[in-house]
DNA sequence: AAAACCCATTGATCTGGATCAACGCCATTT
DNA sequence: AAATGGCGTTGATCCAGATCAATGGGTTTT
């Protein structure tokens, strides 16, 4: 299970993590199973863990005033999920977080992410290249939210994230663009008959 | 004009930098002065500075298909601007950046700046905890963009930039908000109405 | 002080995408 | 195998905000 965490910190930082360092991180992530549907955070909680998802499918959305669903995260293996704001600063989130599919994740708190931050200089080097490349991945994702239409949103998320079609249904893309289930659905019509 | 800074940096990371660290950042940061409607980038081009506003008002947009400026990002003293994958990875931007008022600045380049994170451990805890308050701020940005209607857009930038209001004109912000600024008038007076 | 802009405002019209409604297809339950 | 519920599709209608157009005040330029 490791391993995969290994690898990837090996390849975002392009470097070999040494066996020494590396005990450091097993030391601080545990293994957690969730099963599809399971939630990891429950709006209104503090959210304990930063997740790195080994295996499986998962969700951030908050109910909006209407109670209708609004997606604001997908997120597949290799990728990490959690609630930034209420990690760092143990406030209550706006979120909840589920499994799309059964999930198999490396969970941390954040007092053994900063004591890992510590101890690990190569852990510390690989928050700071994720920061960066989510900065820069979310500067996108305004720039689409904000002025692009329905078509270039489907485009924009082909792009960007082609593999969230074959393991996502359709309203929950569409939720995360910010489009009906129907636009979607004859945005997708329009796109694929050309 | 370093000390605005130098308190920027103790505010930001709730400590107090000692002199012989601070000296490092001086020597990373230039002075910079630019006047209205001058440009600190162009598109096309590769962002050499990563810029710490003194005093003044600077705006990032890029030109859309049609030719019409999208605004990306506004910012006052006190505020960092920058295009950060064009400077990370000195890759042409598809950005500018230029003064809405006359400025006071302090630049530095990716080399003085990957020195100085070496050289003073304050200067990269602020840069962390900076990256950590953008991802939040940034997130609520790509809720409004998606989820909100235009007047629950302008109480948005309300809550959270109030001082955009005296310094940058209504069609800037619209423009930031990703509103015409027909639609901005409007919502405007039915709120001030109220 | 006139001219030329820039900017905000207001009105009239248009349209992309939301909303409402109905149907059919699979998967999962029972 | 029937029943149930989730999901995608299609059609009809509606509406928030864009677009087009005209006006007037303020500020900078000459």
């Amino acid at each position: 299970m490791y391993d995969i965490l290994r690898k990837y910190i090996d390849r975002v930082t392009s470097a070999t993590i040494p066996d020494e360092e590396f005990v450091y991180i097993e030391r601080a992530f545990n293994l957690k199973k969730v099963k599809k549907k399971q939630f990891l955070l429950h709006e209104g909680s503090v959210c304990l863990y930063m997740t790195f998802i080994i295996s499986g499918a998962m969700r951030q959305y908050s109910i909006d005033n209407n109670g209708i669903e609004r997606i604001t995260a997908l997120a597949l293996e290799g990728w990490w999920i959690g609630d930034r704001d209420s990690f760092n600063n143990l406030t209550p989130s706006r979120y909840n977080i589920d499994a799309v599919e059964d999930c198999t994740l490396l969970v941390s708190t954040l007092d053994q992410i900063n004591l890992l931050k510590e101890q690990s200089l190569t852990f510390l080097k690989m928050a700071h290249i994720l920061d960066q490349h989510h900065a820069i991945a979310v500067q996108k994702r305004i720039e689409a939210g904000i002025n692009y239409t329905a078509v270039e949103k489907y485009q924009y998320l082909m792009e960007a994230n082609p593999a969230f079609f074959n393991r996502f249904p359709q309203n929950m893309l569409a939720s995360y663009l910010g489009l009906t289930p129907e636009t979607m659905s004859r945005v997708r019509k329009q796109i694929h008959s050309r």
